[in-house]
RNA sequence: GCCCGCAUAGCUCAGCUGGUAGAGCAAUGCUUUCGUAAAGCAUAGGUCGUUGGUUCGAAUCCGACUGCGGGCUCCA
């Protein structure tokens, strides 16, 4: 007899050898029906593993979160096997859960994999689901006379190097080999899996990419297919329809759409902004700016290109010169104007900023400095470029050249709590204007390529913990991931489609204040050292607009939306009551313009609802009799006839940004 | 940088197995003077991404380049 204790804890008393299958028949039968593995020992396993004497068992069902995985990894063996079918010559490399869904890398050198294959694939996988066969579990030492060895190796030709490569590494840690085994099929696999194939009815194969064996670019090529799987129908539906939802709000059709942005040939990952789009980033930085001015930061501007010299200073030249642009001159042939010497080296050669902080290391240094004045905080909307390799260029998510909302704080090293506190805070407000109030932060440390002493950066690293866990801040570790000169925080924030991006960052540094040699009179009258810290909320401007356009959908709140009211005369006769309109909407601060084109009205709602413009304005006959306007809002539908005083009041709210509950003190 | 795919009018796309281009929307003009998501008619607009090649002949077949898209990797 064993003895298993269960979540609620209570013990139970099972025969030898029961396994969680027998512990859910124990239970119930609707309970042995709906447990698809179990968690033992915070180990997940399969339902048909025998239990450990005294183990901590609960059974995992549809609704727990590893049961997906576990749903998921089984669909990709479905998956492999239904891909050996149809392409009998393919090799199986390996297939793990990713975050909504899984994939499984296939080398297949002779025939190529396409998505419009993907039916015939998911037909296999059907008949294997509805065949609704066991997945077995079998151990092997290793040994070459087990059956179910042999069987593994001849399944796709008998001569994967790449499993080959994968058992023999853990055949040199001395692990044990499980297989998994369903129908014909078996595979290498440390498990768990679902019990049965018939789990597997609610699959899709979504998308088609190259990879590399173990991700080197020396290795084979692979090509990766994805899918994604649900234990219901309803499930797989919703999520296939967030991805609908999310390719419609794509940024780049929607910028497109709303005339806000375009991309050209000609300057291939650098956006350009057309009237609304400029006006939508320009209120992103006004917003920002009232804030920082809130915040007693002083807004400086540096310049685009300096010095290459410069850049050794601080390091960039050596931890970031991919990533710059440097200039190159052109000459004249004196004897033969016509000729032109190309790449001609400068005397002073010189590069353009990937980051602004050298910048305004400058700006310090121009004068003394006293504690007096710390901690002092100059912000600048910089413009930096950075070279990207072609190919992950994306819309404004990724472009070449982009708009920082960057700071730099000087301080005394007593003070980096306190402004790290005042950030968290600061950030937070900014991100729920925008409706993003899931905010997660992350504590990334020293990278391989670094500059700095360990001290220093030991310093810094428990400077951010410290900071983090005296204001009590959920935050996960992420080792490595540091800038070049110091330890930062991240901010993540999570849109309303559940997708996370990554905007703010508040970065530590020791390093570069010294290396230009910075100073400030502390109170006991001698030279010190500030602290600098790198901060950015925003994070970049056009990444950041992309973001909220997404998050939006391109209905923009009124006080962010381009185009905050449109007025529509229902004839030319009204169009001098339309002008009229629309000019005492633009002397109370309102972004309004009269469509004065010869469309009927009902047009001009459809091109300005289609434009998502918060409020359409209909004035005719009736409104220029009454001196009214007649109010449809974008998302309210018809709000009917009113003054225009009425209109003005019922909006004040909503034409400013959100200011967060409690408004932050600053510093 | 790597793999796969794509490139026809401002936009969305048609153009079968090679015989030098077509629609809808947008634009412009005219008619209409109109009441809450598309009035009618007309006009104009393309050296089919660039560049080599195959061919009597290339938007169409092949190669290279550029750009874009989906990923890998990298990052804000």
């Amino acid at each position: 007899m064993i003895h298993v204790r269960l979540p609620d804890g209570s013990s139970r008393e099972l025969s030898d050898g029961a396994s969680a299958k027998d512990l859910a028949l124990s239970i119930g039968p609707g309970l042995a029906k709906a447990a698809v593995a179990a968690k033992v020992n915070d180990a997940i396993v399969d339902l048909a593993r025998p239990l450990p004497d005294g183990a901590e068992v609960a059974l995992l069902t549809k609704r727990d979160p590893e049961a997906l995985e576990v749903l998921r990894h089984s669909a990709a063996h479905l998956m492999a096997d239904a891909i050996l079918r149809v392409y009998p010559k393919a090799q199986l490399t390996i297939g793990p859960v990713v975050e909504g869904g899984f994939y499984y890398d296939i080398y297949s050198p002779d025939e190529k994999i396409s998505p419009d294959d993907f039916a015939k694939i998911e037909g296999e996988m059907q008949k294997i689901a509805k065949a609704g066969v066991a997945f077995e579990r079998h151990e092997v030492g290793g040994g070459a006379g087990d059956e179910v060895y042999a069987r593994y190796k001849a399944i796709d030709g008998g001569n994967n190097k790449f499993k080959q490569e994968i058992v023999d590494g853990l055949k040199a840690q001395g692990a044990t080999l499980s297989f998994y085994k369903h129908g014909d099929f078996v595979d290498l696999c440390r498990g768990p899996h679902v019990p049965d194939t018939g789990w597997l009815k609610h699959v899709k194969l979504t998308h088609i990419s190259g990879a590399y064996w173990r991700g080197d670019a020396d290795r084979e090529q692979l090509i990766r297919v994805y899918g994604t799987a649900f234990f219901s129908k309803e499930d797989l539906k919703e999520h296939l329809d967030l991805i609908e939802e999310a390719k419609k709000r794509d940024h780049r059709v929607l910028g497109e759409q709303l005339d806000l942005f375009t991309f050209n040939e000609e300057a291939p990952g650098f956006p350009f902004f057309a009237p609304r789009g400029t006006m939508l980033f320009n209120l992103l930085v006004d917003y920002m700016r009232s804030l920082l001015r809130r915040r007693g930061y002083k807004e400086v501007k540096t310049p685009l290109i300096l010095s290459e010299e410069l850049w050794h200073t601080s390091g960039h030249y050596d931890n970031y010169l991919e990533n710059m642009f440097f200039t190159k001159l052109k000459l004249r042939d004196e004897k033969e104007p016509s000729h032109i010497h190309d790449n001609v080296e400068e005397e002073r050669p010189m590069a353009v900023k990937p980051m602004n902080c050298p910048g305004h290391l400058m700006v310090y240094r121009t004068r003394h400095h006293s504690h007096n004045e710390f901690p002092l905080r100059f912000a600048e909307m910089g413009l930096v470029h950075r070279r990207e390799m072609s190919g992950v260029r994306h819309g404004l998510f990724r472009v070449q050249a982009f708009t920082q909302d960057d700071a730099h704080h000087f301080c005394t090293p007593d003070q980096i709590e306190g402004e790290i506190g005042m950030l968290i805070d600061f950030f937070k407000e900014v991100y729920g204007a925008f409706d993003l109030d899931d905010v997660r932060i992350e504590l990334s440390t020293r990278p391989e390529k670094s500059i700095g002493s360990d001290e220093m950066w030991e310093k810094a690293e428990s400077a951010l913990e410290n900071a983090l866990d005296h204001k009590g801040i959920e935050y996960v570790v992420n080792a490595g991931d540091g800038a070049f000169y110091g330890p930062k925080i991240d901010f993540h924030i999570r849109d309303v489609l559940k997708r996370s991006w990554q905007c703010g960052t508040i970065q530590l540094d020791f390093s570069m204040p010294e290396r230009f040699g910075l100073t400030y009179i502390g109170a006991d009258g001698n030279k010190h050292t500030p602290v600098m810290l790198h901060r950015a909320c925003y994070g970049s401007l056009e990444r950041f607009m992309g973001i909220i356009i997404e998050n939006y959908a391109g209905k923009f709140p009124l006080w962010l939306a381009p185009e905050q009211i449109q007025v529509l005369p229902i004839s030319e006769k009204f169009f001098d009551y339309a002008k009229e309109v629309t000019a005492k909407l633009l002397d109370a601060g309102l972004r309004a313009e009269a469509n004065l084109k010869d469309d009927r009205v009902g047009y001009k709602i459809r091109q300005a609802s289609l434009q998502k413009i918060p409020y359409q304005i209909v004035v005719g006959e009736k409104e220029q009799e009454n001196g009214t306007i007649n109010v449809r809002s974008r998302d309210k539908g018809e709000l009917g006839e009113m003054s225009l005083e009425a209109f003005l009041n019922s909006v004040s709210e909503e034409r400013d940004p959100k200011r967060a509950a409690a408004p932050s003190q600053a510093a």
